[in-house]
DNA sequence: TATGAATGAGTCTTCATTCAT
DNA sequence: GATGAATGAAGACTCATTCAT
């Protein structure tokens, strides 16, 4: 078949698939769990096909999880988009998260990059570089505390999806994210009038 | 002397002083990193005993991430204990946060294990309980949905800790626990008068 | 360009291209320690080449130590020609000898191949037969076991000079030579008069 | 039996057995060619216990070389006694040589270090002392020159033995020897009366 | 013919685990 | 019971060699 043919010599696919794999065991069992064997044997390549495009199995490591981060850089500029479409309401983010959490896997994928990123720099700088982004996003509508308050509560909520078997209620999201957003302007650096 | 005579008369300690230097370790370089020669030589004690008090590298590992908990359930303790004098009011929260955040080896150990949580079902168990714990804190005075909003904002708190080098600022916390709590309660610097 | 094509034109210079490299390789880091790879790399053909000309590494290998054993006897042939125009006078053998060690990659490719001799037959023979040659030079004037002594200790000369820093004083060489030769003949430093 | 026995718990015969089996190898095939494979296969070790003793290939190849080292070492000691007791004559030195020559294993061992002491510092400081030692033991009865020039030449003799099937002859070896300490009275230093 | 991708054998090394002492 | 020597399975990595293209 054309497949198995182009299996035989096609080094960026077979590159891809060995990234593929690394990126997949890294969010099953950890970014320090994976090992060139168990690699080779999910994207089904010899042993050999990994040290060969891979010099050291830390580039391997490397490689997979910038494939992880670029599928999350890929999710978030999908909701910037969506929120510079429809504005930055509680509901419609509820809404994105809530859909988000739907997708174990991009929700292991986040979290693999996140934990890495503990012990990386360069992944840290990219983690922070998205938070700020998000906050980024926000800000202009709720003002940048408040943004940010939101930004961390969604972490907390990403978080708990990686604990727990249920993923947080839509709603409940809703009405926290609203809470977040609305309630402080008693608080606001220069707080003109209160609204209460 | 007395200390290795005692050393050698109390498989009690012996087997505490492992377990203590695994948790050391695990804080350190990881769970999967930890091997029994680098437990013997921080704990000080022969490789041999290492296996004498746990069969398995695993039931070790065990061992070692229970204490981390339980030391994560011991200031979880103090922390009930605190709201149950003063009250559970934002700036109070804001406050232990802050003091918890700033004792930089208690946030790895509590990072350790709440990483090690996702891989592995009974620290995810232990893990989902102080989160419910801490629900059953608050629910009391704030209801259980905003009481388990704190709770996710919380741990995005902590999580926020984890990538950046400075932790967030003690008002900010404060202000966003108070319009997570509850628009109409709100605790601007100078509190007004408090809805009990 | 031109260059590049001709490289690709012309089997032969990129024989010799991947023999030198070899050569060199070997000359640097030893004879186990060469591969294809760095080989290709230091001839700067493709990988693929080397395996191309010869069939095994063994056999590139073979042939590197063949080129350097040439050039062992091309210095030999210089020598012969000098001391047949000038005689086999232990100045001018010191002279020359001096001058042989003084081009420190002459002296390594040397070493390499009568170390690499001390495990392959095929070279030992060469070494022995250079040995041979240099005596047979000697002996018409000498007697052949004042030769075969000049030339043992000629072999000292050299081995001296992988070991130490600064190799022997040239007057040392050409004193010892004297007494070696027969101490009827001695040549003192002003010479007063050769018996032909 | 007591052999078995003994192998099995005794660490200091074991951790020998590799060293002398590494050793023996190097003779053979050089330091660069051994394995741990090889040399466990050699002493008749599992595997592991190579790597237990010796936390490197490296280190276990030093170990080896420190221990033929130390057998050059002895030879020479016994040299420099038997000098002291019947003096540094040709003919003794000859008796010596060949005596030395005809034990194979001892100038392969020989060989190995002083080939191994090319690239090796440690070594190199080793190899330099031996000659410096010997010139030492024979200058004070022939001048450092001819001292000297008799280390040379004797190193020549060594080297020739690895090349040749049959060694130098020992009246061939006296010869020279005599050639070297007796004719040079007339390029002595301060040169006080010729016996020529 | 020339190239470099492919593969697996083999290297060093680490360690959990066992077990003699 | 306590110790650390023993062992082999497994891991990362290298490379000669083959062979599709």
């Amino acid at each position: 078949m054309a497949e198995a043919v182009r299996r035989r010599r096609d080094p960026e696919s077979r590159r891809l698939a060995i990234v593929t794999a690394a990126a997949e065991l890294i969010t099953e069992v950890g970014v320090d769990a994976i090992t060139h064997r168990m690699v080779a044997a999910r994207a089904d390549v010899p042993l050999g096909a990994t040290t060969q495009y891979f010099a050291t199995l830390d580039d391997l490591r490397a490689a997979a999880l910038q494939q992880l981060a670029a599928h999350v850089a890929e999710r978030m500029a999908v909701i910037r988009e969506v929120i510079g479409e429809r504005g930055a309401t509680p509901a419609l983010l509820a809404e994105l998260i809530h859909t988000a959490l739907a997708d174990a896997t991009a929700v292991q994928a986040d979290h693999a990059v996140v934990t890495a990123a503990v012990h990386d720099p360069r992944l840290r700088e990219l983690a922070r570089h998205w938070t700020d982004e998000f906050v980024g996003i926000l800000a202009p509508v709720h003002g940048h505390d408040r943004a940010q308050a939101a930004a961390v509560f969604i972490d907390g909520v990403l978080w708990h999806a990686q604990i727990h078997e249920r993923p947080l209620d839509q709603h409940f999201i809703a009405n926290a994210l609203t809470a977040i957003f609305g309630a402080a302007e008693a608080t606001a650096s220069p707080p003109p009038s209160t609204t209460a």
